[in-house]
DNA sequence: TGTACATCAGTGAACGCGCGTTCACTGATGTAC
DNA sequence: TGTACATCAGTGAACGCGCGTTCACTGATGTAC
């Protein structure tokens, strides 16, 4: 068990991270107090101190760290479309995945996104918007937008966006329900199956 | 200024929802002290339990008042159908005249929607429910549904829903920034109108 | 290699503050006769 | 109508508790020579 100085840091770290994440499921970030996170993680209250410099600046820490595992989400949605047959299957089951591995980020952005402080909604909102831009080019190379406008691209993309927001909420509320979730799931495929067929008869105005 | 008991009661029990609506709109209504309330009502604190047992029945009071604000505009929705020429048009504007007039009361439900306690949050996700029902079955009267399956009526309520319920946060978020507002309000029109497209070219499959 | 010094993650006492809740109270309003 | 009593919304002192934050500290790890 020999570990550098930096290891040890690094060990309680993400062991602050992860108590916050947890403590916090229940109700949200504003509510959790630095001694509740000190205490789960077994280090003075004070010691917290040599790792963050308060909870809000541990909640941009956690928004940064729930945003790569979206970003991974988005990255194996894009991966998978060439390969496979149906977009639309490929890429719910990719989220379902997804969700079900990172439960706690996926539920920490959900949360945070209305209930956090300013900064870290701002935070929030900025990255979904980020995301929404990434799916809009995405979609740009698909057949049938050729001749959409980039505002038309945007619009589309944050309509998938909120419908894929609203299916990983009902997932996490899903949860030990594995019924609940099949129809949720059958759902989200229609969902997305409907608005392509919008977005296939749809021309955009000039 | 002569008045009863009973209306200076009354009187004061409103401007505690109200504080509490205001007070909790930064945050949430778990990060909120019955102290925090009494003062910003002008009242001593003991002087709250003469109107609620604690914070929490205060919020379930709250949550009977913001499901009735939300009623009524489904109500103003379907109230307007028949009267005007574009249904889209028609219905954004409802939707963002009510989330301006009862601002607090939309705010409250996406907050505590995610961020509420546990029996709030539910009671919360099954109101939402039957506002799809409803919507479903307002959906049903349209030309180009008479062949739908129910479950397809009910889905395609659900991503109505859920794009609609994404408008109206991103109108909160937006408020004092009319013209950010007036972008926000014109993506939705067109949102809406891509899913009718789609909706106009689907086929549920028997 | 051994020694002397520097670094710094975690400690523990102490602080002032806001919290929910108790209790006995006050005095204006309401009611019975 | 006037009087005597009841009601009860709001008061104010007091309590023990958990909070964030300060400060000087300890002692294991790291580094320079």
């Amino acid at each position: 068990m020999t570990q550098t100085r930096v290891e040890r840091k690094e060990r309680t770290r993400r062991a602050i991270l992860d108590a916050a994440l947890e403590l916090c499921e229940d109700s949200s970030l504003v509510a959790l107090s630095l001694r509740q996170v000190a205490k789960e993680v077994g280090i003075v209250p004070t010691g917290f101190y040599r790792h963050f410099d308060s909870i809000e600046s541990l909640g941009l820490s956690l928004v940064d760290e729930s945003f790569a595992s979206l970003r991974a989400l988005l990255r194996d949605v894009r991966r998978d479309q060439g390969s496979t047959t149906d977009i639309v299957d490929g890429s719910v089951s990719i989220l379902v995945d997804h969700v079900h591995r990172q439960r706690s980020h996926f539920a920490f952005i959900a949360r945070e996104r209305t209930a956090g402080q300013p900064a870290v909604r701002e935070a929030i909102r900025h990255e979904i918007e980020l995301c929404e831009r990434e799916l809009a080019t995405d979609l740009a190379r698909l057949p049938g937008t050729t001749d959409w406008s980039p505002e038309d691209l945007r619009i589309l993309s944050g309509l998938i966006v909120s419908a894929m927001v609203a299916v990983a909420e009902e997932i996490l509320a899903a949860a030990q329900r594995p019924e609940a979730e099949k129809q949720i799931v059958e759902k989200a495929r229609t969902q997305l199956r409907m608005v392509l067929v919008g977005a296939l008869n749809w021309r955009s105005r000039t």
